[in-house]
DNA sequence: TGCGATTTGATCGTGTGCGATTTAATCATC
DNA sequence: GATGATTAAATCGCACACGATCAAATCGCA
């Protein structure tokens, strides 16, 4: 059984294969691939708390709040407590992130052209891949 | 675009669902999951060098160094200088390194039926993610 | 109304990943 | 055999991930 042969490794390679292909189109702009993944869930839904901006990428509050942080340091967003429920930061883009929006629209279609594969093979291959970790999520 | 309609997020997400999953099975092993990567790569074939690690990981040295000074320090490998290319420092098994194998040797059965998905199918897409890694990969 | 249980985000410590740089050893060419 | 170029690993700094824990706000229920 070498690494190859194991399909956690070939998801563990292969997501880092997507980041290092991803940062230097990013760092243009200022941002790490995880700051890119917050920005396109509000530019989705703006105005989303740090709990749904968590279940959205699937990462904690310990790992959110410091890059939140961040990336309101460069003016991106904002970070205020919901009036309604001040348990709740509430995250919201300010014009500059908005702006950031059209700035990184074309990376997607340039991590296809990387990538050498067709559209439909890429949907069908993220389709089986969050199937399988739909499945591991299962259990918890 | 939401973050879930994206093949990149696919990856990291699932990536992360996986290592979640090995976590508490490796937890036992007193193991990381990258740590239990290397010992794969080791039990495939022993005494190989950190560049050679490397390059089967796709990790760096940075990254590794301090790793493998980790897995050493649990006693499971040793580091020694290269008698024919003293900047090579190879990697060798210890007994108990050895011994580890047979300890979480029921993992991939694990992941496979937390997977919720038929063996065929894993086959299948781990051949396809690897094959986007690789093609991600190309241009560096 | 009061008070324990739950929820939410923040904090802390450890272990990766990786860009940039450094050091030591080896290679290539003369 | 000397020496500049290359290679291998280590070091440093920064940014994630995540387990464990904490503080504050809210909820549930008598």
């Amino acid at each position: 059984m070498t690494p190859v042969e194991m399909i956690c490794f070939a998801l563990y390679s292969a997501s880092h294969a997507m980041q290092r292909t991803y940062a230097p189109l990013l760092e243009a702009a200022g941002l790490t691939y995880p700051q890119y993944l917050v920005l396109v869930a509000l530019w989705s839904e703006d105005g989303q708390s740090v709990g749904q901006i968590g279940r959205a990428l699937q990462l904690e509050s310990n790992t959110l709040t410091p890059l939140l942080k961040r990336v309101e340091g460069q003016g991106l967003i904002t970070r205020t407590r919901s009036l309604t429920d001040e348990r709740q930061v509430i995250v919201a883009l300010t014009e500059a992130g908005r702006a950031m929006q059209a700035r990184v629209a074309h990376l997607p279609a340039c991590i296809v052209e990387c990538s050498g594969m067709t559209l439909e093979a890429l949907f069908g291959l993220r389709d089986q891949v969050n199937a399988l970790r739909d499945g591991l999520g299962q259990l918890r």
